[in-house]
DNA sequence: TTGCTTACATACAAATATGAATGTATATTA
DNA sequence: TAATATACATTCATATTTGTATGTAAGCAA
């Protein structure tokens, strides 16, 4: 096979990208090699380098692959349509995201990666940048929602739209992280949806 | 300086310890090598196996150098003496812990080191395991603190301590990722104080 | 059909890293 | 004070990895 035709070039391609992601997975982005890469492709390193230029190319295609259409959804999930109950919008956000990860092991193994299998330094330093931009915008729409509950009396007490989005994300984000580690026991992801619910209820008239 | 005193000696080998926290710090755990470590401590390659087998014991000593005390802190302060306000005991924790990293540089760097600067494979997700574990400790004592607190009636509603003491540790779980990683703006780690009182507030009655 | 380009494989050169072996001067000890 | 062990520095052999350069057969356009 030395030359193929350009519908097996993008076969190829997006063999390599699962490959790495795979071997990413099990020995880390710092210590996979591209002739490894290559290998579980079964192809060589010419291959590879002819489809992308280095580690940190192919490493960014393989997040934005799965990254993009994920931050798109969620997204989705926080727009402020006029929703009656904006609690509620909000305990949807968490659990569709949670379910994101259940229903595809590629996404999994993608955030397992990033968050424990890569180092966030030099090229890489660019990426976290990206993600807590991304967080940002999280809270941001958090707190409308939370706003939007408070204007309609959904909430307990006199709380602070803003300390809600931030507990509420803080909460998510080790969530997600205690979800990702917790790879063999998974007696934590079974509890993942009553975590959610009661972190909401905590907030509710 | 060919042969020092013992004395002598172990500075050196504490001046490794540093450089190694340094310089893991600026380019990562994988990809710093021995030879870096050496330089930046003033030695050869030579010095650093003569105190260290190997990369992987070297980052364990570091590692062990800050977290054991602060584990054994941690555990102090969720002591369950006879406290007549269970949550606010909890409040203190999670301040004191905060406080640590406040007052110490070097348990900062270490911090950032091993969320964001270390990949969890191979000999390193022993590591991991270890962490977990420790979790799993301080959950339960959360988990008998919140249940104290219920048994004075500190809670409002009818709150579950176990789903109260996972969401904590999610959320000081996620508030340490965001303080560690919000290296530059600092904006974020000013609201923490606030940010613990809120989510305390939550709970009590 | 020819000629150019693509999609790789193979080969090469240079850099970097590791662990161990060896050297050595000085502390330490008997 | 002589012998030995220590605390390193230096050297060496060996992998490993990277990027590039070159080769090549087949696809594709004119």
């Amino acid at each position: 096979m030395v030359r193929q035709t350009k519908e097996n070039a993008e076969l190829t391609r997006q063999r390599i990208i699962d490959a790495a992601r795979q071997v990413f997975l099990e020995r880390g982005v710092s210590r996979t090699s591209m002739e490894q890469i290559a290998a579980a492709a079964g192809v060589t390193r010419g291959a590879v380098y002819w489809h992308f230029s280095n580690k940190t190319e192919l490493f960014s295609v393989m997040r934005e692959q799965v990254f993009l259409p994920l931050i798109d959804r969620m997204d989705d999930n926080l727009q402020l349509e006029n929703n009656e109950d904006p609690l509620a919008q909000i305990e949807a956000f968490l659990n569709g995201t949670i379910q994101a990860l259940n229903e595809s092991q590629t996404t999994r193994e993608t955030y397992e990666i990033m968050m424990i299998k890569c180092e966030y330094v030099e090229e890489f330093s660019e990426v976290l940048k990206q993600i807590l931009n991304n967080c940002d915008g999280i809270i941001q729409k958090l707190e409308q929602l939370y706003q939007r509950a408070k204007n309609k009396s959904q909430l307990s007490g006199s709380q602070d739209p803003s300390e809600l989005a931030l507990d509420t994300h803080l909460f998510f984000s080790g969530l997600l992280h205690m979800w990702v580690k917790d790879t063999d026991s998974s007696h934590f992801r079974k509890r993942t949806n009553a975590l959610i619910a009661s972190h909401i209820n905590l907030r509710r008239n």
